[in-house]
DNA sequence: AGAATAACCAACTATTTTAGTCAATTATTA
DNA sequence: TAATAATTGACTAAAATAGTTGGTTATTCT
């Protein structure tokens, strides 16, 4: 199966994105400060977000992305498959046709495991994570926390901003 | 999470033991040929599973590997345990300090989605498996196709015999 | 009009994991 | 003593992961 930090940190920016999509659109470099993931690897995950049209995107100073549907509409395991390709488990992708044409022994197996994961994540959707009171505190701890560690203005960019972009 | 081939590897070596174990130790080579996985590389995974002691070896000719447990007490994760060492999904390993010490956003649902699959593979036994009409199946096909695939003496030795082994 | 912002895009890369191979040794049995 | 089969260890090709680098294009603010 494919359950990698990949789809983990996506499902993460867009928690975030909901988050804070209150005031307008959401800034990839906004969201890799807070969440502490490169921009660039943002970048990537978003681009194949918005080819799935899960997110849109507005270009220009104040843009950044914002959800084509409502929270609840979506669904963790809707963000985990616009990056990770697949959440199948079995060696032939669901074909059957793991040896000689036909199941391998295990086939059945994989199969239902793959199930029980999907149903899982299809069970919970944005809206409803966004609501639990363990991540309202860690977002809320987000948002206020950078003045706390990095007193002014040493804050490390390294993490979160482009680096060496020339003019 | 780690949830590859290897594992799936293993869990249908461990089945196809448990399937033939009547008749005493079931060697790798035989393993080998009949779920078309490489000897060497079935060496290495039993050799984990001798050690987290799923499985006792007999050397020498007639020699093999047996279960060191009924097949009602060896669960799947067990097996996936042994050769992939873990099946959880945070980004910390559980401890929960994946940013700045603390939580990260989605540190709780990566941690729920781990229990599930624990659950599901910790529920599915060795015997439970092996008793699947779909499985019986499966293994009555592998243990009687050699012959009518390969014809006689023109068996693709090169899948499941060691090559090139100088005395 | 020009600077800043921010998405968009493509190519490249270091590291790790996967899925093995290759070569040899040791123990057991016929 | 020959064959069988486990055991050990080092090596490796290919793929995936988690990025980096260097730009271009569109939009808005001044």
């Amino acid at each position: 199966m494919k359950l990698s930090t990949k789809g983990r940190y996506a499902v993460t920016a867009m928690l975030d994105l909901v988050i804070h999509m209150d005031e307008g659109p959401v800034s990839l470099s906004d969201i890799a400060e807070r969440q502490h993931v490169s921009l660039s690897y943002l970048e990537q995950l978003f681009a194949k977000l918005r080819r799935r049209g899960l997110v849109a995107s507005t270009r220009g100073p104040g843009g950044g992305y914002s959800l084509n549907d409502a929270p609840e509409n979506v669904a963790v395991v809707d963000i985990i498959l616009a990056v990770d390709e697949n959440i199948d488990n079995t060696n032939c992708s669901g074909a059957a046709n793991c040896q000689h044409d036909e199941q391998c022994l295990t086939h059945d197996l994989w199969q239902d495991l793959s199930n029980q994961i999907q149903e899982f994540l299809a069970g919970i959707s944005l809206a409803e994570l966004a609501s639990r009171g363990s991540i309202k505190r860690i977002a809320a701890r987000q948002d206020g926390v950078e003045q706390d560690i990095f007193p002014v203005t040493e804050m490390p960019s390294v993490m979160s901003k482009r680096v060496g972009v020339s003019k």
